[in-house]
DNA sequence: CGTACACTGAACCATATGGTTCAGTTACAA
DNA sequence: TTGTAACTGAACCATATGGTTCAGTGTACG
């Protein structure tokens, strides 16, 4: 179950990896569309479409239905949920780790302003 | 400049569709480390090991110092804020396409209960 | 000094990716 | 029925990816 989650967010990072791929989600977000208007859109042949919604598809962030000639694309059911906590727990790992380094210049800070104190009363000219 | 934040995001994106640099980030998350170190932890070589490396520290994720033998690999300076912002404001055009859409289906509900509202008062039997 | 350790670069390998062309198949339209 | 438009699969291509081995280089340590 952990493998597949890691697998769910190998192929969505992964989709997400490209202009292009990231560029039809944000085109879907504003209206469906066919293959042919996508491939018109960013300057590709219908092939290579084909093969960058099949990514999509493959990663659950479009669906496709098939209707007389056409294939309309549409977004999938995915909102991203798992990449953006996983994005989350990133950045809150982050920032603790970095609160820790914190911490720790402030104290060796701390210790050097006590030695300084004890060092430095009546310097001895 | 939008040229340069999309290569970003390609970079960082594809840095993080590697279910093994994902795991070397939440290790570094816990504690710096050295590439041994991490190649031991993810049984792979040396080697393997120096180029997942590189490829985070090319996408800003990990800083690197080597100072005698050892190169220590430390969290990059980076925070992810740049994705993290493309998939919420992803997430965002997600909920309002499908509001939209709830909205449209709503509104044909609506209509097709006045349509029976019309067209069912009295029924001739 | 000699040895072992940590890393690194080059070369190699299999597979994946991002694209193309070409040759279909199916479906709408005159 | 005869096009033609929309898609699709196969094959191909160049490059990238994820890994290895091998042969170093530089550093620590006894």
């Amino acid at each position: 179950m952990v493998q597949l989650q890691q697998a769910r967010l190998d192929a969505s990072f992964a989709a997400l990896s490209d202009v292009t791929r990231r560029g039809i989600l944000e085109r879907l977000g504003q209206k469906d569309a066919s293959i042919t208007e996508l491939a018109d859109r960013f300057r590709m042949t219908l092939t290579g479409m084909k093969k960058h919604v099949s990514v999509l598809e493959h990663a659950g962030l479009v669906t496709t239905e098939k209707v007389g000639r056409v294939r309309t694309c549409r977004l999938g059911l995915r909102r991203l949920e798992q990449e953006a906590a996983w994005i989350e727990s990133y950045r809150q790992l982050w920032s603790a780790r970095f609160d820790e380094l914190d911490r720790i210049v402030e104290g060796l800070v701390q210790e050097k302003t006590t030695h300084d104190r004890n060092t430095t009363v009546s310097p001895t000219s």
